[in-house]
DNA sequence: CTTGAACCTCTAGTCACTATAGGGACTAGG
DNA sequence: CCTAGTCCCTATAGTGACTAGAGGTTCAAG
């Protein structure tokens, strides 16, 4: 019934010192301990983990899971506040596919119209030497 | 004909410490310094860093630019090697842009299920809360 | 010569982990 | 009971690409 935290790692796909992480900075309560100090984890901890990881796959930051996690121990409440989280990441999203396409694009120009001669003709190099571009913000990724 | 750090920033849209920090990593050659020990800049400084600064726009990473420096300083060079870094990073961004895609989809349709009312009925929190679900690997932006 | 903006170095903080060092605990076999 | 091997523990430092702050110096204008 109760087990490791090797073993809570293989069951949510988390790993040891991510597990670990997580209840420091207080996202996972501490769990009992062996008398040798070892963590002992329960059923709930692995629904509380797995909620954590897809939460971290769809790309939300430990806050809006702080949040989240909050309002799943209060069901009580609107959830409103869980919509407003999910929509911003959505817009966040929506943004960063945005600019990557737009990066995307110029790449596949740049690659185009390469012709891999020398570096001297090489449009990859002029076009990044070249100031006379658009100045958007920096990719992020 | 030589200028400031912050005329530097000024012409090329890159904050003065982010200059600095360039200069520390070996991006940026350390310039020479008035006898007060600031730096002064010419016309060649302001094409490099307007090159890095676009090719961080694109997104390619400190050693990749530190690669197409490289390559812009030896223009004898046959340019495949910018040919496949250019390639490299116009894969990841469309690999990221698939990845994004698909967490859009999820979003959305959380978001659209969601009938907002209490969160014990919240779409938002059963999705995450959901461990029945594909493990794809975690979301980097 | 004085003021005030811009400059200098150095250190630490950001985010969400990941890696390493140096040890202790638990389990299975002999 | 002993040992071997695997797992576990804490604490600290490192990642990438900056950004922020402290505390002090230099420059250009008036």
């Amino acid at each position: 019934m109760d087990f490791s935290i090797g073993e809570l790692a293989r069951r949510t796909q988390v790993k040891v010192p991510t597990i670990r992480y997580y209840e420091q900075i207080g996202l996972l309560a501490p769990p009992p301990r062996t008398e040798g100090q070892q963590r002992r984890y329960d059923k709930k901890s692995i629904a509380r983990l797995a909620f954590i990881r897809h939460a971290r796959e769809l790309g939300f930051n430990i806050e809006a899971i702080r949040a989240l996690l909050s309002l799943q121990d209060n069901p009580d409440q609107s959830c409103n506040v869980a919509d407003r989280i999910a929509s911003a990441r959505l817009a966040e999203v929506e943004d960063r596919i945005a600019s990557l396409s737009a990066l995307r694009t110029e790449l596949q120009r740049m690659l185009e119209e390469c012709a891999c001669g020398r570096v001297a003709e090489c449009r990859v190099i002029e076009t990044l030497a070249d100031n006379s571009h658009r100045h958007g913000r920096l990719a992020e990724s």
